[in-house]
RNA sequence: CGGGGCGUAGCGUAGUGGCUAGCGCGCCUGCUUUGGGAGCAGGAGACCGGGAGUUCGAAUCUCCCCGCCCCGACCA
């Protein structure tokens, strides 16, 4: 029984000043966590007690699954790292760290090195596999921007399991099941979430979903239809292209447009100089950026920004791409900055994308490649052409769904959980073979699955709160119920106790308030922050035979005769 | 890593060159109070993030360092 009185807690009534998002906010003010560092906290009793509850909820339903618990150090040495190249790979977001021989050593991000050996060791044939072995381990990964207090964390927990399978046929049943298992997991939690393709279908990759919780404050951008269901990141849109009819355009005009070097400013002219009705939609921008050290050209409608994620994603095999800076337009001055067109591209050596929205047959406004002069007229297949199609152009809400062309819905979310199709990277680069069959050597084929554990805490504390405090799910609340004692004399402290541990000799778990120089209203609002799902004050009602429950969530109250509450409670933690 | 903000008691804060650094919450003692963060009285608690400098005098101005938060890049 958690006691009031004894439990080592402070409630803060002021949100302390470092917090910004709900969870962190509540989880600081209700005595959960406190702060170390930038990304590290500790847990308090309360919310050791809520961490645990959804450890284990996550391990019971990974051994639900046949899922078999492991356990590795958090402290590494470097080998197998390098072995992988993701020693250099990870680069600062590695901790590193030396022993006393000055042998390197690292506090492990993620496993995937570690189990890949541990199943080298002891499996040498197909009949060892299918297998799925997983750990419940804190991680370390020295984030360049920590945030939102336990959301992301430079240390943190996560569930990490590996499925080892002979064939592709077998890593996509693995996949399913852990599939399976996540969703029961993620149920069970009492999260709201999403499960979204993480990889564009249109780039082939190996199969991967996420697991999002949406919340204002998740820091994943998603796009989701609410009519069919259709959910995936901004960076697996496959915008469709326009089939348009070529048009009788008038031929290609040159326009003097005095400093219009933004879209803003082309448009205003545009309607003042050049007959009117034109839109930023009816301009066509053209953003100059470096891959890799070399010019290259993009192109969206000019009512829509370049999102710089879904092109890298559209690029594979570029590693730096960025923006024109002003020293890359000093270095080329036939690019002139705002005034840049793609009637030239092809002269100037420029390598031409396009978003699919600039179809064949579009006719735009754009820049002429003169200081204060733009084209009009100017029509794709006729005055330019495009290299290639990529997706460029930022997604927004109000877009049409890809599978069911009804308009989209964007939102955020918290990744909560990843599941992934590894395929052979790490057995082959540390050699997990086993025999076959026949004899012979093959190469497993894996399946990474994570949950961040941690995290999860702070994802069901943004979904479940509201402006008093916390609300928990009973299975993840640190205890069944809060029963609050209020009054001067022995009488209900006494009646609280007699019925706290009647409760408790049926197994629910009780916090019972029995502080005698705390105030009601004190009481009160330290069970609603706690958010304990069900409130019972015994009190002022003990005069006419009741006592008062309440339910945390919906704020229902009701009045129970005192011979009645303990059954009634029973009933309700069936 | 780029941009912005901040650092004063356990928590939230006031104090922009000049008396003993002020207030609220919390904490301790006593009395009163007990169904919505009680009242009164008394009290403890701060080398003002660190260092160097300017000055007769620095929480306050300058420089360097450290730390924290937010936006972005990165990560997942």
């Amino acid at each position: 029984m958690l006691r009031m009185s004894t439990l080592f807690l402070r409630t803060l009534r002021e949100v302390p000043a470092d917090a910004e998002v709900a969870s962190h906010k509540l989880l600081v003010r209700a005595g959960y966590v406190r702060r170390i560092a930038a990304g590290i906290y500790s847990w308090l009793p309360l919310g050791y007690i809520v961490y645990r509850n959804i450890e284990n909820i996550v391990r019971d339903e990974m051994n639900k699954a046949g899922f078999q618990e492991v356990h590795f150090p958090a402290l590494l040495p470097s080998e197998a790292y390098e072995k992988t190249n993701r020693w250099q790979e990870y680069g600062s977001d590695l901790f590193r760290l030396k022993d006393r021989k000055g042998g390197d050593y690292l506090l492990g991000p993620t496993h995937e090195e570690m189990f890949t050996l541990m199943v080298k060791g002891e499996c040498s044939s197909y009949k060892d596999v299918p297998l799925v072995i997983y750990q419940i381990q804190t991680k370390y990964r020295d984030e360049a921007r920590p945030r939102s207090g336990i959301i992301r964390g430079r240390e943190f927990v996560m569930k990490d399991s590996y499925s080892f399978d002979i064939d592709d046929a077998g890593l996509a049943h693995s996949y399913q099941r852990h599939r399976d298992a996540y969703i029961s997991t993620f149920d069970r939690l009492n999260l709201k979430y999403s499960i979204v393709s993480a990889v564009s279908g249109a780039m082939g990759g190996s199969a991967s979903e996420e697991f999002l919780a949406p919340c204002d404050t998740g820091e994943d951008t998603y796009v989701l239809c609410e009519s069919c269901g259709f959910a995936a990141n901004v960076e697996a849109i496959v915008t469709p292209m326009a089939e348009l009819p070529t048009a009788n355009v008038p031929p290609l005009e040159i326009l003097d447009t005095p400093n219009t070097p933004t879209i803003e400013s082309l448009v205003e002219v545009l309607n003042n100089e050049y007959g009117g009705g034109f839109t930023a939609a009816d301009t066509l921008k053209n953003i100059l950026l470096m891959a890799d050290g070399e010019a290259i050209s993009v192109l969206v409608p000019g009512d829509r920004e370049v999102d710089l994620k879904r092109l890298g994603a559209s690029l594979p095999g570029i590693e730096d791409l960025r923006l024109f800076e002003e020293g890359d337009f000093a270095t080329r001055k036939e690019l002139v900055k705002g005034y840049v067109g793609p009637q030239d591209a092809a002269r100037l050596g420029l390598r031409l994308y396009a978003d699919p929205r600039v179809a064949p047959n579009s006719v735009w406004v754009t820049g002429a490649n003169e200081r204060n002069r733009h084209a009009r007229y100017v029509v794709n297949g006729r005055d330019f052409q495009v290299d290639q199609y990529i997706e460029a152009a930022e997604v927004r809400a109000g877009d049409t769904c890809p599978k069911c062309a009804t308009p989209v819905i964007i939102d955020r979310a918290i990744e909560i959980g990843h599941i992934f199709q590894l395929g052979r990277k790490y057995a082959e680069a540390l050699d997990l073979t086993v025999l076959d069959a026949e004899g012979k050597q093959r190469v497993l084929t894996m399946g990474s699955y994570g949950i961040g554990v941690s995290r999860a805490v702070a994802a069901v504390a943004e979904q479940s709160h509201d402006e008093m405090g916390l609300c928990w799910p009973r299975e993840i609340a640190p205890a069944d119920i809060h029963i609050v004692a209020t009054g001067k004399d022995d009488v209900p402290f006494a009646k609280a106790e007699e019925i706290a541990e009647a409760l408790e000799s049926i197994g629910a778990r009780i916090m019972l308030d029995d502080r005698r120089d705390a105030s009601p209203g004190v009481k009160f609002k330290d069970a609603e922050l706690i958010g304990i799902p069900t409130i019972v004050v015994v009190g002022k009602g003990l005069a006419d035979g009741t006592i008062e429950v309440r339910d945390r969530k919906s704020g229902e109250r009701s009045d129970i005769p005192v011979d009645e509450v303990v059954g009634y409670l029973a009933a309700l933690l069936d």
